[in-house]
DNA sequence: AATGAATGAGGCTTCATTCAT
DNA sequence: GATGAATGAAGCCTCATTCAT
């Protein structure tokens, strides 16, 4: 299901595979635990970025905020937008919750600006997109960028 | 792999288990070949949006033909998304390709009007990242607009 | 059931898989097919062996004819022995037949010469038994040794 | 691979599929343990056949351990047996060092006694596939003879 | 007479889950 | 609380066999 099996999860956190069993109802109920915590430091990095900004401005510190969370949180912002886009999803749940928050900032100052909430919501989406896919790539492609290079990048494509 | 059994492919396709193995090596064969075949469609369309254009022309149009691909090929763009964010990927060859063909279009327009290459690559990853997020988006929870509406997002979307 | 494919025999045989169960009913019945021809060799070589002998002369010519059936098709010795050893046998008849063939020389005469049957059909099994698999022995770890050499040590380890 | 499969070996034990697997690596693994077992037992008859004894009072002492090993453990001898005379053999280290204990009594000797190497364990090879030979043809044809009688039958075979 | 594409039963292996300790 | 041996459903793949051409 996320090609990680319960395993080389166990023994990448050096406990007994039991224990992940005893401690959590199913591996859904673990993967679900995973995406809320990175969730919240979501929540949080988008806070930061968010508090006190609006326009042309948040959405710069949107995308730096973004660009952050991949380069530290590399493996999570990766199964998350690989499940983002998968069909079938047990953990569906926080799955759309993580998109509701990752798209929130940005939705809300557009529609707070006079914008349709589903136009809103497209235009979120092209700009965490943006943002998620420059950072794999740059993580992947171009590991030699510096944060400030990547994120001027990004900047520039969200400006013609 | 990609979650979806041999059995349900062969059962889905009309077909017997065994025929997939007498015309394929192997999974990851069948799956090569799915992504080779998605490629040519990409590669089609974007040569297609791409001749005779540049610079915002260009992307307008490659925006509008990546949202085309998602509305008509949605199982097949969401496979193909969703693998490109994985780490293990027994195809990485096919995924590359796909990514190679995806960013070409904008990168090399962006090459020839003298960006660097590294951040042509990372430009265009942000303008095709915003055009899939948003077309899934589109899709999965706006499907009630228009082609042409959420273009007009997209493209609002990186104008600002 | 022979560890080898009827893609591999085809294929081998430089004929289309489909001919094969053109001319044989199934994959025991070409397995039947070969092991008479087998058989076929054994039976002339060891008439050949036995005509005029007796005791142990006879015995040293059908050790030395067995040594050369061992050398001269290897590939229908291993499989025939080997599935002598077996026990589900689809062919079971065709590996008795084998196995009255080789015992019946030595079997014979040594009833002839008085012994009872079952007594004579197991030292012929001796003798039989110490041919091929010394002839297995001397192909597998003593190629450089020549037939002569090792019918007389075969003989040696029959006569004390 | 062994005609046995799996699900059979399973069930024969009364454990469950899995559970080999968690036991073994792969069939190959457990197939190894088995044979590795089964020489053993082996080399501890031999020993015991062979301390303190040479010449033909060790190779009859041998012959008789071979029955015996025969007898108690027809079917590991029978995989054995029938596995050493195969060509493709994924556990080749575990078949070679059961011929190495089979041969080592007799043609170590052999060569004490001044012979050579390579002649020793030719008539090494003799000597045991004669007596496993004329076990297995005890078993299957003559069952009603007792291992004194089968044991002086083949020792007969080896004097003359 | 011969072919080779297609089939499906059955084999090996993985892995989420359970349970006795 | 924690463990890890054991389980069995489900996945991938092989291969003897069939059949339309």
């Amino acid at each position: 299901m996320t090609s990680t099996s319960i395993d080389d999860i166990a023994a990448s956190a050096g406990i007994a595979k039991g224990s992940i069993y005893y401690n959590f109802d199913s591996k859904a109920g673990l993967v679900e635990a995973i995406m809320a915590r990175s969730r919240e430091q979501l929540v949080t990095r988008l806070a930061e970025a968010s508090d006190g900004r609006t326009g042309a401005d948040r959405q710069a510190s949107v995308v730096r905020a973004l660009l952050a969370m991949v380069a530290e949180h590399t493996a999570s912002v990766r199964v998350m937008v690989s499940e983002l886009f998968r069909e079938e999803r047990s953990w569906a749940e926080s799955i759309k919750a993580w998109r509701d928050t990752a798209l929130a900032p940005l939705a809300d100052d557009l529609v707070a600006s006079g914008a349709d909430p589903a136009e809103a919501s497209l235009r979120a989406a092209a700009v965490v997109g943006a943002s998620l896919t420059a950072g794999l790539e740059w993580l992947v492609f171009h590991p030699e960028r510096t944060h400030a290079e990547v994120a001027s990048a990004v900047l520039a494509a969200l400006s013609r």
